[in-house]
DNA sequence: GATTGCGTCACCAAATCTGGTGAGATTTTC
DNA sequence: GAAAATCTCACCAGATTTGGTGACGCAATC
């Protein structure tokens, strides 16, 4: 069975250009082809192509929102982001989204073709460097947990706990992943509610998780 | 000034490998070489350097933990992950815990002192492969937030007590709150926990907070 | 009219958590 | 060098949570 795939593309040009690319891969069908968002998402949920190819930039609105939609109505169908800037937020959105592919118009022919078939496979086709882009928003976000003001008063190790218990750990699993004694991670675990002026690990947690 | 580097890594071969790359290098200077997790954690702080070069495998523990512990300790230090593996979960945990570049041991001299260099510079260094992988990682995260499939199982009222877990109320209050007994709640916790596939309560109200 | 799902309650055992006391070893700070 | 902070561990008692079994009434569904 073919791969069928939709196309969400303002430029004519381009997207003729991509047409014309699919229609002469033996085993890829062109679904259909949407000019703006409207038609897309009015369209491509009937269809439920395999793939949509969509771009970010439309006359009424944003390819990250019609991905959006789309997934939501068709989880199993793959969407590659198709365009010209690799904005890092435009990037982690679409992922967000549900994009499993983010790909730069300036892409060749068989780029196109052979990240199509990868994504298929489950694979996050993109280039090197829109990935690495992509790591180091990720990376700061995490690493934005560092500061906040109630849990100043907590000493590294605490903070440490803290926040494994806010991945929900049990009190065992803590004490052998840090290969300390249960006891002691109950000592930390009195201190940080005292500090928290909280009485449960439910408490604590969402103290936690609030001031992120 | 030059950059102050240290090592942790358990085999002697490799360690004595880089630590020739950085003493060879002009400007790189080598801070210290450690053979294990504890002595790391024990020189490390004291001396501060710009960068660790840190493996995953160590004799005594993880070098994910120790590259969290020595974050905490030292934010501005840039951990390079140096491991022969790519394991996608390591990879994952590790940028997690603050590391800022994650290089396979089979890599070039030239690589890895470019990329030591790329770090310092704020980039996040990785092979394409691995930066993809993190990338697949992160998608099938979001992609779980999406929709609340597990969610849509529980009836009205364990919904309703769930949304009190998620608030921290222990079990009496919230059976107070709803003028039932604590049997009752609890009756309703044990449901929520076999429908969300979670054994504690912490677990379910991350569950909770997630699919919002 | 039987089945099914839901909400309610009870009893029970084992595991876990909360909270208290005390205390040794280190490191940091003054 | 003394004091304070941190991390570690132990022991203990009571509260809470987890998980299992069983059961009753009610409503909706079939």
């Amino acid at each position: 069975m073919p791969i069928s795939i939709a196309i969400v593309e303002d430029d004519a040009d381009i997207a003729d250009e991509i047409s014309k690319l699919i229609e002469e891969t033996p085993d890829f069908k062109l679904s259909c082809c949407c000019r703006n968002m409207h038609s897309a998402l009015e369209r491509i949920p009937a269809l439920a192509p395999d793939v949509v190819i969509m771009d970010i930039n439309l006359p009424d609105g944003s390819g990250i929102q019609a991905t959006a939609q789309i997934k939501r109505i068709l989880p199993k169908t793959e969407v590659m982001i198709f365009t010209i800037y690799e904005n890092t937020e435009d990037i982690y959105q679409a992922l967000e989204a549900g994009a499993s592919g983010y790909l730069l118009k300036r892409s060749s022919s068989s780029t196109i073709v052979s990240s199509i078939r990868n994504m298929m496979k489950g694979e996050v086709p993109m280039t090197a460097a829109i990935a690495r882009k992509v790591i180091q928003s990720f990376q700061r976000k995490e690493a934005s947990t560092q500061s906040n003001p109630a849990m100043a008063s907590l000493t590294p190790r605490e903070l440490d706990i803290l926040q494994l218990l806010a991945k929900g750990h049990p009190t065992k699993e803590i004490a052998s992943q840090r290969s300390i004694s249960v006891d002691t991670v109950n000592t930390h675990l009195r201190r940080i509610y005292e500090k928290l002026h909280v009485h449960s690990r439910a408490e604590a947690i969402l103290k936690y998780l609030d001031k992120k």
